[in-house]
DNA sequence: TGTACATCAGTGAACGCGCGTTCACTGATGTAC
DNA sequence: TGTACATCAGTGAACGCGCGTTCACTGATGTAC
């Protein structure tokens, strides 16, 4: 930054790394307001303090910048549900567990979630398909723990495949609405609870009472 | 536009129409590679062929003209839609009607939908706004349309809502997959048609093999 | 511990450019008589 | 049918402003000896 409190406990790392984070938080903040494609380097800049071409010393653009929070926003994500469904022994607990803790980490990341959701359809292409494929690494090792649990032991791999497919969709559409309103956020977690119980029930079935199978 | 083919059988009207129409169509073209806010009236003034400051004999802002190609998406579509509603007799032929249809007004619309796909999370709140609200129109059309049909009649009137959120939102996810990537659409639609019958099947069972409901 | 040198986060001036919006205008089309 | 006037889509100059990027720089922090 600028100066801010001249720490002398502090080393030039150390400094670097703050106006880094600075950075992140102001374009997270700005970007909140309309979306990457349409914020400045300046104004970030502005907003951090520091002279536009200090930018420099820690992105080469923008869009760096927005692949950087992509990685922020996914990784402790992905930790927790990892942790959640390799401790639950049914897919029952999938539905009571995965969903509040979206709900949580959406509510202690709101802007980083708001960023995605924007991002998601709207970023530039490189943040577009880094936003993509951390979610198709969640939908892939959801799969693999429903075939672990063997809660569907009658579909192919291909159709656990769509199954984790259906349910990550459902829970990135609760996340973006817990991001739009955060005020609903009970609301639309008991909403999301018993539609994921619908689709569940269905999906179990599925196989059985459709001898015949896929399309 | 800035003066096109002098055709003297053409109406001052029909020339306003038809410079209206143009950049409508200029708008959604440099909309396509990045958004709605970033692009700026000079661009599509340019593209057009017109005069930056011809724009406002048609339009007061890019937002309002936002909320024009919203209105233009949905339109047919909705109609579209509640014309195979209201033919289809059974639960069953909602699948094997909607998601065609919904694919070939996707591939018609192309660039409509990309538009919509963008703007509905990144977009001017009252562009995100007015698209909800098309989306919520349809979503209580087919709430109308599952009850008329008694497919769900063990479902409250509460359900039947949650029911088709969840299908609306589901037939969301798959637009935007099919405008991301038009070249896979057989695929798209194939693997969509199985989750959305391994959906309904559960969501139909749902209420029985769970008596006591809800959450 | 002290000195001499290297590193590098942040500075500040400068560039050419595209931005939205204002304003007075032009001249073809439309209309009233 | 002809004339005189009204309408209005599009023009073009002008404004002050913020943009990304270049460049040579400063001076505090870090390091080698």
């Amino acid at each position: 930054m600028a100066d801010g409190p001249a720490d002398a406990s502090e080393s030039r790392a150390e400094r670097k790394e703050r106006t880094r984070r600075a950075i992140l938080d102001a374009a997270l903040a700005l970007a909140a307001d309309s979306n990457l494609a349409a914020i400045s380097l300046r104004q970030v800049a502005k907003q951090v303090g520091v002279v536009p071409t200090a930018f420099y010393r820690h992105f080469g653009s923008l869009e760096l910048l927005g692949l950087a929070l992509v990685d922020e926003s996914f990784r402790s994500l992905r930790l927790m549900l990892l942790d959640v469904w390799r401790h639950a022994p049914e897919y029952r607990d999938f539905i009571d567990g995965s969903l509040p803790i979206v709900a949580q980490h959406v509510r202690e990341n709101r802007s980083h979630y708001a960023f995605i959701a924007r991002e998601r359809t709207a970023g530039p292409p490189r943040v577009r398909e880094a936003i993509h494929h951390e979610i198709a690494l969640i939908t892939r090792e959801l799969s693999t723990d429903i075939a672990r649990t063997g809660a569907a032991e009658q579909y192919s791999t291909h159709d656990i495949g769509l199954l984790s497919d259906l349910i990550v969709s459902f829970v990135v559409t609760m996340a973006e609405r817990l991001v739009e309103d955060p005020d609903s956020e009970e609301r639309t977690l008991a909403e999301a609870r018993t539609q994921l119980r619908m689709l569940l029930v269905g999906a179990l079935n599925w196989r059985s009472r459709e001898p015949g199978g896929g399309a």
